[in-house]
Formats: structure tokens, C-alpha cells, sequence
DNA sequence: CAATAGATCATCT
DNA sequence: GATGATCTATTGC
């Protein structure tokens, strides 16, 4: 199940490898985006991991969504144009971040949940402090932007170009997506809107 | 393996 | 002043 060419594993090889994703691409409503997104490869700091697990985040309604209470400071950029970033601090310790969907003033928003590392290694090793297998560098919404060495400071970045980007295939693997409902949250808790790459060693929590 | 405790702080009430 | 889209270490079978 992970990423079908192992000759891929230096981030400039991973580069050519895949192409850029215009941002009017990410304009899906959340739970697309958020399977849209499987597959894909985030690139920041000479690390990059291939995205295996992801949460949708929807607007008003869903009472598990930051921007249910509505359009504040930290917020705000739910709201916006889709493509960019929403990082946050969780539990004062990690950071998690997400992809903003849907057109500008419609709220929605993709949690990245776990990445399969592919390029960088031993620099994720590094920042995570991580001595076990590499399927633990990047399987949870906090460990992964460690290990990429994303924090707030990417709030609001777009991510169709520039230092931190998500890229597509050029040669699309296939895989086979599960649907379960949403990790860690105490409303909505049955809603079916966490998509994963069945059966893939790097998600946070099997099915 | 499962359950639980503790770390730690920005955001919102 | 309470809470939380988490993680790690530790305890107990």
C-alpha cells in the first residue's frame, strides 16, 4: 500500500515527480476536498509525505467545526478563499493543520490527520525525536506537522506554490478510500467525514 | 494490548 | 476560568 515507486525518495526526485494543483482546484466542498486530497504530497523544509488520512470540517451545522461559532481572529480564514491554510494550536502543544475549502465566504476546512513519509527522513527523525519505524514519524495531526516543521507562522498560506505546497502524481497511485466517522471530537461524533487510504500503515488509527 | 494521567496555552465564555 | 480536531509515558492485565 505505500507509495508504489521506493526509487522516489529524495525530495528533488519527489518534486519532478509530481505538478502543481491550481488553487481554484481546492475550491471543493469540504468532505470532496477531503478525498480529493488522499494521495496528494505536502512539500515543506526539505520534507515531504504523501497524504494517507483526512477529516472535512463543515460550516454552521457542524458543531465540530471551529468555524460553527462563527468568524473570529482565528477563524477568519475558514471563510476565505480555498487553497490556503488554517494552522492551530491543540491542547497548547501541537500545532494542526488544515486546508481551507469551498469558495470564499462558505466555511469548510480539511484536517491533514496522517502523512506516509516519503522524502527528508532523517530530518523528520530529527524534529520528531522519534526512534521507532517510519510509519510513526507523521500518523497524527500533530506528529506530521512536526515533522514538516509547520506551525502557525503558515497561517493563512496559500498551497498550490510556495515553501509550503501540496502537489499531485503526475502518475496517480490507486488506492482504496474508507469512510469513517471523525477522531477526537465530542459533537457530531457520528457524522461519516473522516476519509482514509484503506488498510495503510501510516493512519493515525486503523479504520 | 487497553486505559489513564499529565503536559501546557490560545481561544472563547 | 474552562476547554480542546493531541501525544507520550506509565500503569495494569
Amino acid at each position: 500500500m505505500p507509495t508504489s515507486d521506493k526509487s522516489i525518495s529524495t525530495y528533488s526526485a519527489l518534486w519532478r515527480a509530481t505538478a502543481p494543483i491550481s488553487l481554484n482546484a481546492f475550491a471543493l466542498p469540504a468532505p470532496e476536498l477531503a478525498q480529493f486530497l488522499l494521495g496528494t504530497v505536502i512539500f515543506h523544509a526539505e520534507t515531504a509525505g504523501m497524504i494517507v488520512e483526512t477529516e472535512a470540517y463543515l460550516g454552521a451545522d457542524d458543531l465540530a467545526a471551529h468555524s460553527s461559532r462563527g468568524h473570529t481572529d482565528r477563524t477568519k480564514v475558514i471563510f476565505g478563499p480555498a487553497g490556503h491554510a488554517y494552522v492551530y494550536l491543540i491542547y497548547g502543544m501541537y500545532e494542526c493543520l488544515n486546508v481551507v475549502a469551498d469558495v470564499a465566504g462558505t466555511p469548510g476546512c480539511v484536517l491533514i490527520r496522517a502523512l506516509e513519509p516519503i522524502a527528508g527522513l532523517p530530518m523528520m527523525y530529527q524534529r520528531r525525536r522519534w526512534l521507532g519505524p517510519p510509519k510513526g514519524l507523521a500518523n497524527g495531526p500533530g506528529k506530521l506537522t512536526r515533522a514538516l516543521a509547520i506551525t502557525r507562522g503558515h497561517y493563512g498560506c496559500r498551497l498550490d506554490k510556495g515553501p509550503l505546497s501540496i502537489r499531485h502524481w503526475r502518475n496517480k497511485p490507486d488506492f482504496k478510500i474508507a469512510i469513517t466517522p471523525r477522531i477526537g471530537i465530542s459533537q457530531c461524533t457520528d457524522w461519516p467525514l473522516r476519509f482514509i487510504f484503506d488498510g495503510h500503515p501510516c493512519l493515525s488509527r486503523p479504520l
